[in-house]
DNA sequence: ACGTGCGGGACATCCCGTTCGT
DNA sequence: ACGAACGGGATGTCCCGCACGT
């Protein structure tokens, strides 16, 4: 009340990039919260859930993301972003066969991990087709990137002849995209199991591609 | 309502079997009006809107399913029912090879279809996994079940000289399998590109197999 | 259906006089389980969990007991009658003194007992004068019987000279009386604590008589 | 509503204090309504109907207690406190016979007035020993002290010479406490027979001690 | 004498979002 | 930037009682 008269102009500035700073990253930490609470007990974890972990109230969420819509928007997005590093990541060097086999791989790894994060990740896809119809757009650019980014792997193989060329490099994106989030719906079994079959996986297109 | 004509034969017999009978009926009309429902608004879906449906009320819902949780698992088990009866008659006659084909666009035809009941079907599948615990006994015997089929599909193309047999027949009935359900997942396509790309699938594993 | 034809009139008579026996005897099950239900889970025990105790369905208790109220007043009535019948037998021999110390020694013995059944006789007094109106008429014959049964030993004993003649029967009845149900309502502490103080309490009464 | 002109220092504050001390009145608004509505309905009450009296809804009541039962609780506390503070008030002063006469005179006043404050007492107390176990820890705290309080006064009156000494301190409190709370139980009758009783008590009393 | 189907209604709980204050 | 108060509304659960059949 009375105490804010009592700082200079300088204060005044200071403070207020601290206010602003630490807005930011108050935003950041109700944003892995969220992920983490929305991994576990889905999208529908409460406002207050979400902000009992920050250690802060709905009212921050509420100032931070506007709306429970464009939380669960941020976090799909965030979600989708660091899968996507990663798996972009392990499909960099080599010819267009390994960078194939880097990118099943990590797929494999991510998707038969059984991690949270990788079944909220999967919940999103489904539901962006069935109850959040306003999570459509980003699913529907997703999707297709990522099956360009597919396809473009089979078709350079193709090109430096370590892909098997008599089969449609769409296809053949789309179905192995199509069968490791396939993996994923299976996931109840235990982890290892999960793990052991996304291997398998991998050396059975081994031989097939 | 609408369906009632699928159902004379019930309402015959509650004409006739009285009290008794014509409560089975009702259960299995608030079946049908769940698994519909459901496949549209999710399987969260009040009691009052499916009662609402089906012209009874919350109470009915209640007396014939206790919960919340048994409907939801009644559903459930009802969906992978009718799928696994519809697959089944696709994959009776012929060779191994024509069997798994059978099997293959049957399924393809049904997740392609982005039918609501096949969203439902995959929905449940993924949140028997996260958050509805209560489901995992049933999807797990689902899931087996599933797998078991496939593998003894392309084990029988292998003795009979339908199929290569130079890979593994667990292997390869499970990644198919994931392949199909994967499909599901990307339903956000329109349903004329999912079953274009469900026929591809088709046609690459004719080449693969 | 059609079996009931075949039996001659003698037959049907014994069958209608086996049914009445045999409702009589559903009817007392019904009270005994709901007397134990109500004292454990309170009078707002459901209709289903006493039947279920039984063995039969909410229609039995409709049939023997109309509704919830009289269910309720038919408890109330039966569970005073018991306790009644224990407490003149204990205060039916020897001088007026002895016969109110065989009273109290026997009330609290039950009072002071912790047992459900008392428990439960303890709320119906409440309840009867707070949320149960319809118990109102029940509870205050009771209250006076009791009273009036006090005060005559009181009188008797002071008649006989065996209790001090200088003080009101009628008060000193209805202390008496007043002072054993109010060891009820401290009943959360364990049962041999009540039992004790119950004790304590019928020695002091032993000078102060 | 009717009662805020005993109010009138928490307004003021309200107006002043802004949003939190208006939530401080409106919390205390709501125990007031909730110990009024449990006396009358018992405490079974509606949160709504609570809530309708103080002009709020039930989201209110949920903010500050969280739930029933919390409520409950800081009721009964409340009404406890309440009793206690008039009690100990009435014994605060003279010989440690007048100090007990003061307590008792007191205490039937309030048990014998048939005021629903004092019903809703019983009743708890009744209940935390039965179907609100929650209550308990709370009702054996309220007891101890009830009962070492008396003891005291008993003891220091035997001290002073005003209370005869040939009787054991703890079981004489103990015995006027459980009489005094056993009138409460008889509240079937109509007020002025429970006053009545009540002084003749008291009066009784005066010839024991 | 008793079971079953079902209506009708109450109620605690929970959650989203807005407003106001600091 | 954030906390606290509160409204408004949805929903699962539970239970009473009636009507019907046997």
């Amino acid at each position: 009340l009375a105490n804010h008269e009592s700082k200079s102009a300088d204060e005044l500035m200071a403070a207020v990039g601290t206010r602003v700073a630490s807005g930011r990253a108050t935003r950041s930490r109700i944003l892995e919260a969220a992920i983490e609470r929305f991994a576990q007990t889905g999208p529908d974890a409460s406002f207050e859930e979400i902000a009992g972990v920050v250690g802060v109230t709905k009212g921050a969420l509420y100032h931070h993301f506007g709306s429970k819509q464009h939380l669960v928007e941020d976090v799909y997005r965030e979600v989708v972003r660091r899968h996507a590093a990663r798996v972009v990541a392990a499909s960099s060097k080599g010819s267009g066969r390994e960078r194939l086999e880097g990118l099943i791989s990590e797929s494999a790894k991510g998707y038969g991990s059984g991690s949270p994060v990788y079944r909220l990740l999967l919940r999103l896809h489904v539901e962006a087709g069935t109850v959040r119809p306003y999570l459509t757009p980003i699913a529907r650019r997703v999707q297709a990137r990522q099956r360009e980014y597919m396809a473009m792997l089979v078709k350079t193989g193709q090109e430096d002849g370590s892909i098997r060329d008599d089969v449609d490099a769409d296809t053949m994106g789309q179905t192995i995209n199509a069968a490791l989030q396939g993996f994923l719906v299976q996931q109840v079994e235990p982890p290892d199991s999960q793990r052991r079959a996304a291997e398998a996986f991998g050396e059975l297109l081994g031989v097939l591609i």
